[in-house]
This record gives structure tokens, C-alpha cells and sequence, in this order.
DNA sequence: CCTCAATGAGTGGCTATTCATTCAGCCGTA
DNA sequence: TACGGCTGAATGAATAGCCACTCATTGAGG
């Protein structure tokens, strides 16, 4: 039913259907919530069949693991590349705060599972955070601490709780603008944030 | 089983076992989360038979929509009373700041279902949200105004985002404490983000 | 005796996962 | 070039297990 290049021939037509499998599963979950979804709604909205899905992922749970693992793994490495193209420690947090909204704000159904679906359970949220968001919230404390260093912050301050402050306000900017009725964008938000946040934690 | 009073008997009976009941769930969704709850696990908690619960709720969606009624009803209640003992709008704002931690730091179920259960599906959240967050998130930013009428905040924020920015801050907090391994006191975290919080929005 | 709260075994509906079957493309052979 | 398996990706009907909810029955209190 659909062409493949002919040697290595599994590889690509793997990619194209985990990669449809995964985008269809990112919007199953954001309509329907990610215990309400049926694996056969993932499997219409991509196209295949219901056992096709078992072909690609061990089970849902999977899946959920999967879409978490790869988006954060990328706004991971984008974070960094745009720390490594800053100077100011300021600058740096507002790229970082910039990037977070922006990602989110772009595709509202990766948003949605993010913000919510994600949260569900302790269980998901105990393993996922351990891995990722722990790594996301030191990205930003270390950079915070950088700062301190370089005189531009206030050194009595605690990092880690200044990482999780700023990270709470972006995170609850995207949460409300998921369930928000209105529409507007959410990347403006990010400067908003980052005037009150960096006029708190300044030193001076 | 259980003794109760002789006229009006439904209501000290009914009472006490639809509360006996809510704590029960608040222990297993804490523990086991909203879905992977059997109807069965809060009946055993609770010392009754599966089938008493559906006398004294309709549902089990219904029983965590209870949880979340009286918690916030409770939780902006108190807010509102600890509002009109306070004369300045900061030590307003720390006050609820104080309460919001100090509620969720006493009760970790409680805390558990609020910033994990309660969270994981759009339908909850935009049902809830419209109801309760809505008017906690109103609670903070009228306050926040009266001070900005009052010449202590700075005139050109915008007190809605203000508002949610205190609130996802603390919301974070909330959500790390639960999390962590570590154990610790939540409440005064509160000090700690409110010192932020209020250099950066203060005037002059 | 009544009444009615409480009980808990049973039912119905649902859905994740499995697996026997299909079939498209490919390769060796004639 | 034409043919006849062969491979394994894809299918989707069937299974198996789970669990919210019901209701006929019980028995304590009055």
C-alpha cells in the first residue's frame, strides 16, 4: 500500500508508521483524555489497524511513555543550543521561558497532553518527572546560579527554588491557556513573566 | 452498626458515612490514582460494602467531584476570612500564599488528588476549572489590584497574569513537594516565593 | 411485625491485547 | 520474461479480564 525504498527496507516505512501512530495518539489523548482513549481510535485516526499499533508499541502505556520521552528529549536539546548562543544569564532564562511557550503554543495537542494527560497519575508523573522534568527544572536552576555567580542575581536567593518558581509560572501560562476560551498567543506571555520574574530576583 | 440520633435520623447517619466515604477515595486515588481506583478499594477503606457507596453517590465521578466541591469551597472560605482580617495587600497576598501551602502541607491525600488527580483529564479540568480555580485565580488578582490601586504594585502589570504567575508558582510547589522523596515542610516555601514575588511587582 | 439502611454476588458492557489469516512485493528458477 | 513459492508486514475478529453499577435479600432498630 505504500512504496518503501528497497534496502534497509524496514527502516523507513518503521519510521513513517511510529511517526503516524504517535502524531494520531497525541491527538486521540488531547480530545479524549488518555483513559478514555480506545487503542482503536489511535489506530483509525492513524490509518491502521488496530493490531498494527502492537507492531510499533508494546502496549498504550508505551505509546504515552514514548510521546513524553521524544518531545522531551527535543525541547532538551533546543534548550541548550540556545543557552549555548547566549551571553547574560538574563537573556539566557528568557530564551529558555521564550522556547517553553513558544513549543507549547505551536501544537496545542502535544500542549494539552503535556499539561494534562501527563499528570494524571502519580505513577506517570514519579517516573516522567524523575527523568525529564528534573533535568528541565536543573537546566534552568544552573543557569539561575550562573548568574548568581556572575553578580546579576541575588546570591541569597535559592536556586532551586527560583528554578521551580519560574517553571511553575510558565507552566501554569500554559495551562490556562489550554483551557482558556479565548484564543491569543502564548509565546508573548513569556516576556510578562520574565519582567516580574527578573525584576524579583535581581540583585541591586 | 452505628448508633445515631433518633429524630431526623437520616442526617448524623448520612453524614457521617458520606464523609467516611470521601476520606476513603481522597486515600485510594491518592495512592492508586482516579482510574486505576476500583469503586470496590474506597468501599473496603471505608469499612462498607461496595454497594452502600451508590447510596450516598451517584457515580464515581461523582465522588471525586465532591472531594474538589467541598475542598475548594472550604479552601476559598478560609482565604476570604483570612482577607478581611489583613489591612496591607502584601501581607494579603502572604496570607493567602501562607494558607494555599499550609492547606495542601497538613492533608498529603488531599494534596496528592488535588495536584495530581484532579489534573488528569481536559474534561475535569475545564469543569473544574471553570468553577473553583477560576474563582481562587479572581481571589488573588482582585487583591492584587486593590494594592495596585493602593500605589503598592506597579500600575502596568496586568493583574490577571500577576495573578497566575503567584498562583502557578505556588502550585508548583505545591506539586514538587508531593513528589519529592525528601520529606519537608510546605508551608514556608510561601515566604520564600512571596519575598520573589513581591520585589518584582512592587512599585518603585 | 415493619421499615429501610446496608449488603455483596452477579451482570453487562467495555476494551487492551492476541493471533490466525491475508496478501504485496521479492527472489530464484526455468 | 514468466512463474510459484516465500517472507513478514498488516489486518481485524475473537478473547479474556476487568470493574462500575444493580438489586434481591438480610436483619437491626423501633
Amino acid at each position: 500500500m505504500r512504496s518503501a525504498r528497497s534496502l534497509n527496507s524496514d527502516r523507513p516505512i518503521v519510521a513513517d508508521k511510529r511517526a503516524a501512530i504517535l502524531r494520531a495518539a497525541i491527538r486521540v489523548f488531547a480530545h479524549n483524555g488518555y483513559f478514555n482513549s480506545k487503542v482503536a481510535d489511535i489506530a483509525s485516526e492513524a490509518g491502521v489497524a488496530d493490531g498494527t499499533v502492537y507492531l510499533y508499541f508494546k502496549s498504550k502505556e508505551e505509546i504515552l511513555h514514548s510521546i513524553f520521552d521524544r518531545s522531551m528529549e527535543e525541547a532538551i536539546a533546543a534548550g541548550r543550543k540556545q543557552l549555548a548562543q547566549t551571553e547574560d544569564p538574563r537573556e539566557k532564562l528568557r530564551s529558555i521561558a521564550l522556547l517553553h511557550l513558544e513549543r507549547l503554543g505551536d501544537d496545542r495537542d502535544l500542549a494539552v497532553v503535556f499539561q494534562v494527560e501527563l499528570r494524571g497519575s502519580t505513577k506517570f508523573m514519579e517516573e516522567f518527572s524523575a527523568a525529564g522534568f528534573a533535568e528541565y527544572l536543573n537546566l534552568i536552576r544552573s543557569t539561575f546560579e550562573e548568574g548568581q555567580r556572575a553578580g546579576v542575581f541575588r546570591p541569597e536567593l535559592n536556586a532551586k527554588v527560583v528554578a521551580k518558581i519560574l517553571f511553575g509560572a510558565l507552566d501554569e501560562m500554559a495551562t490556562n491557556w489550554i483551557l482558556s476560551k479565548r484564543r491569543y498567543k502564548l509565546a508573548p506571555m513569556a516576556d510578562q513573566v520574565l519582567d516580574i520574574f527578573l525584576n524579583g530576583v535581581s540583585a541591586k
